[in-house]
DNA sequence: GTACTTGCAAATTATTTGCCTGCCC
DNA sequence: GGGCAGGCAAATAATTTGCAAGTAC
């Protein structure tokens, strides 16, 4: 009931909204992917999004997705992370500032933020004579021991995800 | 003067008595391998250690140099790292805690250390029940316009490295 | 109507692997 | 001497692209 009146129908979700801004020219694939990100409240791959797509209409091909993720890349719409796994990872670009802790066992991500890293990051770039541009930061860790061991204490392994 | 007698001959390079000491099978490719990585002081991909070793021996192919390199990282004297080329790199892993600035107009890539990051990662970790196993930061920045102002003001490209 | 999108399949890129031969310990 | 290592080429895996046909504005 806050939106623009030139938008307020329900089923526009709110990065199609997004790509309207922008002047994008939506077709059915794009809506859906679009929907398809606004409903994730992970980091999901290519792979998954186009799952998650075809579960709702079958009438898309992978090349669109990764065609689509690219655009609303270039975009400022989304932002391409690596946690490891060999396969891209998308996050909405508008959630502010945020890092990832990878559980190095589940491969789940959990995200957190806290400004100190920012502002050392912007000290040390000065110190060597650079204006930070970006900096990314992950960690990955092994929760702690308060039931049992866990099974393979390797290098992270293909991250899943959070389901929220 | 000061190195074990057993391995006091010039010619045995660094890296290659790190593999003797994990017990590696030395073979002609594995040594050209670790002498190239031993005076390599910067962060080459596989092609490029390919290149550095065909130069000194033409009997070596692409995929002893993956099969080594892989091996090597099992082994703890490697670390991979990602800088966003698309192409993993290498870090000779013994060289302490360090983390690099790539500079995204040239690609140069420079390390720094600061112990800051580190603990307070392991302080996040901890507060989200985390123990820390592992983390990564990199920095994206563009040099200070002391001189002339940068042709491409874009995300970083395949980063290339620093030659010392 | 026209330029932009899509689907499909083929192309690319980075990396791994099968297999048979060769060489290190 | 026997098993691990290496070369070569084919196999994977993720992603991109050419082209003909469809569609948004």
């Amino acid at each position: 009931m806050d939106t623009p009146a030139s938008a307020d129908r329900e089923g526009i979700s709110r990065i199609e909204r997004m790509c309207i801004e922008r002047g994008l020219k939506m077709t059915g694939q794009r809506r859906l992917i679009a929907r398809v990100l606004s409903e994730s409240e992970d980091h999901p791959d290519v792979e998954e999004l186009y799952r998650r797509a075809v579960a709702q209409d079958s009438r898309i091909s992978i090349a669109t997705v990764y065609r689509t993720v690219r655009l609303l890349e270039e975009k400022g719409i989304l932002e391409r992370r690596d946690f490891g796994g060999g396969r891209a990872r998308y996050d909405q670009a508008d959630r502010g500032q945020h890092y990832h802790l990878i559980d190095v066992d589940t491969g789940k991500v959990i995200e957190f933020a806290d400004p100190r890293h920012r502002e050392i990051a912007q000290e040390i770039a000065a110190r060597l004579g650079f204006e930070l541009v970006d900096h990314r930061l992950e960690l990955f860790g092994r929760r702690f021991p308060e039931g049992q061991a866990p099974a393979t204490p390797r290098r992270p392994g293909k991250p899943q995800d959070d389901e929220a």
